[in-house]
DNA sequence: ACCTGAACACCGTTCAAGT
DNA sequence: ACCTGAACACCGTTCAAGT
């Protein structure tokens, strides 16, 4: 506990805007969102809380630039082909989100904000258009995947904590037990839920990384059932 | 403001599991998930936050139990045609989160537990394997809508929300206009988004109804796109 | 403008003590 | 077992005062 603190260098630093970013960022990947506090962030300055209003109008505001930040990591090749690069954009997308802890939850409170993530966005719809996707499909498309590589990667990091709380075992092991123990929940309701008992294990099955493949091809598959007979170009 | 917190009745109450999560849903509804504190709910009964903790172990398990009353109101209808059975499940799930403020947030913290939950899920499972979804992709496919329906709702209440802030204006309006500078904002940098300056109008089309029905026909034109040549029945 | 100590109005949770 | 007042260890934000 104090280690973990500790681990966050104690120097004195400079304030800044970038060098707050810093800090929460770090708190972030180390101990997750809920552990940001204005105070703690003060604290490696050592000064008060009251001295971040200089730089962040509240801590909403902070946290924003952190998701900012974040989101500028992800890098976008331009692939012709739109379904490669639309599949390569959302695992990108979800590859950085995962290597911050919880960050991801942040696309709930604000909508990523950067010239990085405007030339990402150019390049795909322009691919997609391209291809023979509608525009109107094209530009709901971004927002849609957007939204699902956020909301699976934050249940991900959730589902993940679930089966690590406790005991210190395996958590790999624990959700198998978990899935053990709704399928022979489910057979001891006898035949009132038939096809749940039956395919219990296909619910669970699949580790994060497949099912998450398989939600964007799923999306995937029903942008390409809009596209036109005669792609332009 | 004191108005709001009068609104609540002030009768004292008998503590209880579900007069307690009456009182914890009512503030939910009336003012979102973050005005539940432990102390608010606890002034319902005329007692302090303490005697809460004999009925939750903490507040999360308090909300856990809010999202699982909310969630046994959505109706699933059976019906034979799967994709029709998945839209109506999928649109009443929405309807039911975007009833109680932004209690679609707590999905993500807990996945729902109970048995009229269970009941929905085995009539959509049985509907899409009939009508000859491989197994895994049924599956699979329940948890994908699920997350999609809380994202969105999220989501969704997030950017009323937003565009409801400050001036008391209508938040319509003042989302056209965020639109029309998104726009104009655009087309200043000259040729660097040509696609996003040329359709940043359909980016933001649409009501949040229409998007939302558009990204539940893609998920179901992508599990349709597995349908194995002869449902078995 | 940047920075600060102190205060204000809150939190969730625990605990000893009661019934 | 259910219930409670009081306390503990925190919050975000504001403000008067400094530079």
């Amino acid at each position: 506990m104090a280690r973990a603190r500790a681990a966050v260098s104690r120097r004195p630093r400079r304030l800044g805007h970038d060098a707050i970013v810093d800090v929460a960022l770090r708190i972030v990947d180390s101990e997750g969102v809920d552990e940001v506090s204005m105070r703690r962030v003060a604290a490696e300055f050592n000064t008060g809380p009251a001295s971040l209003y200089a730089y962040f109008p509240n801590k909403e505001a902070l946290l924003n630039a952190v998701l900012d930040r974040v989101i500028d990591e992800v890098e976008v090749p331009d692939i012709e082909d739109w379904q490669e690069l639309l599949r390569t954009f959302a695992h990108n997308c979800r590859n950085v989100y995962t290597a911050h802890n919880d960050v991801a939850r942040l696309n709930f409170a604000h909508i990523p904000n950067t010239p990085h993530i405007y030339a990402s966005a150019e390049v795909v719809l322009r691919r997609m258009i391209e291809g023979g996707v509608p525009p109107q499909v094209a530009a709901w498309a971004l927002d849609i995947i957007s939204l699902y590589v956020a909301a699976d990667a934050f249940e991900g990091y959730l589902l993940g904590k679930r089966f690590d709380d406790g005991s210190g075992r395996d958590p790999e092991e624990l959700g198998a037990e978990w899935v053990a123990a709704m399928g022979s929940m489910f057979a001891a309701q006898g035949d009132r839920y038939p096809y749940l008992s039956r395919y219990a294990d296909l619910m669970t099955s699949g580790d994060s990384d497949q099912r998450f493949a398989f939600g964007i091809d799923m999306l995937i598959a029903g942008f390409a059932s809009r596209v036109q007979r005669r792609p332009k170009r």
